[in-house]
DNA sequence: ACGTTATAGTTACATATGAAACTAATTGCA
DNA sequence: TGCAATTAGTTTCATATGTAACTATAACGT
C-alpha cells in the first residue's frame, strides 16, 4: 500500500478545495512545466534567465524600444527589465544608447552576439511549443487559442 | 502618435518570436494574473504566502500527510514545503507530530486556527475562479477543462 | 521663466527561491 | 547482524524578485 490516504472527512462544515480540479492551480502547473522545459534549453548553454530571454525576444521583433516599452511588451515590471538589461548590455548582447530628444529614455537593440543567441534559441522555443500542442488535435488547438485569447483580453 | 513602433525588419534571415501569440508566454501571463488576484485576497489579511496557502489547502483535504506527500500533491519542491511548514507551525496554523513507525516522517494537520483561515480563504479562491470562468460560455469552459487535463496528463 | 508634477530608469532593502550539502532514520542485502 | 544505499526533512548559500525610495530629465500650468 504505497499511499492509503483517506479523502479528509474533516468534520462536515469545511469545504476543502480540490486543487487538482482548480483552474488557477492547473494553469500554474502547466505554465511552469512548459516554461521550464524551454528554459532548460538555453539557461545552461547561454547563462540566460527567462527574464533576459523575454527581453531579447521582444527586442528581436521591435528594434529600438525603450526599457519601459520592453516592460510593457513583456508584462514584466520595470525593475526586472532594468536588471535584465544591465546583464545583457554587460554581456554584449544588447546595445544601449540614449534617445536624442529625451535623455531619460534608452534606445535598445540586439547586438550581433545577441542576434546569434536569438537565432539559436527561437527555433528551440518554437519546437517546445509544438511538442506541447502535439498532445492536442487540430480542433482542440483552435479552441485553446480562442479561449486563451478571450481570457487574456482586456 | 503614442507608439509608432515598426515591426522589426531585422534584415531578412531572423525569425523573431511573436510573444503575444506564443503559447508558453500566454500561459505564463494568464497564470500569473489569476494566481495574483487570488493571492491579493489573503496575503495582506493573513500574512500568508501562495506556497503556504497551497500547503494548507492540501492538508484541508488530506489530513495526516507527511511533508513529502504535501510536496507531491502541491507539485512544489520539498525545500519550499519545509519552509512553508516551519512558518505555518510557528504561526499555530498547522500541527506537526512524528510518525509512530517512522521517526523521519511528520504527520501534519490543520489546527483550529488553520481551519478558520481555510474556511475564509477557500470560498474567496472559488469566487475568483468563477470570475475567470465567467468570461467563457459553457461550451468553452468544457473545452478548457478537457484541454488542460489532456495537457497535464502524464 | 519657474515651480509642481510626471516619467525613465536605477539602487537598496527585505524576502523568496532553488540547488546542493547535510543530519537522522530506515531499508536492503551480503 | 552490519554496512551501503535510500529516504525525510532541514540548513546553507547564492540568486532572484518585488516594493519603495531615489536620481535625472521632461512636461505642464500659471
Amino acid at each position: 500500500m504505497p499511499n492509503p490516504r483517506k479523502p479528509a472527512p474533516a468534520g462536515a462544515e469545511h469545504a476543502p478545495l480540490q486543487l487538482e480540479h482548480f483552474l488557477p492551480y492547473k494553469l500554474s502547473i502547466l505554465s511552469n512545466t512548459v516554461s521550464q522545459a524551454i528554459a532548460d534549453d538555453y539557461q545552461r548553454r547561454y547563462d540566460l534567465s527567462v527574464t533576459e530571454w523575454r527581453v531579447m525576444a521582444v527586442l528581436a521583433r521591435f528594434d529600438g524600444l525603450s526599457a519601459r516599452e520592453v516592460a510593457e511588451r513583456t508584462a514584466m515590471d520595470k525593475v526586472a527589465v532594468s536588471r535584465a538589461l544591465a546583464r545583457l548590455v554587460e554581456a554584449g548582447r544588447v546595445h544601449r544608447e540614449t534617445h536624442g530628444n529625451d535623455k531619460r529614455r534608452s534606445v535598445l537593440s540586439l547586438t550581433e552576439a545577441g542576434w546569434a543567441i536569438h537565432d539559436d534559441v527561437a527555433p528551440m522555443a518554437r519546437a517546445r511549443e509544438r511538442e506541447v500542442l502535439a498532445k492536442l488535435d487540430a480542433q482542440e488547438q483552435e479552441w485553446l487559442n480562442r479561449i486563451l485569447d478571450k481570457l487574456l483580453a482586456h
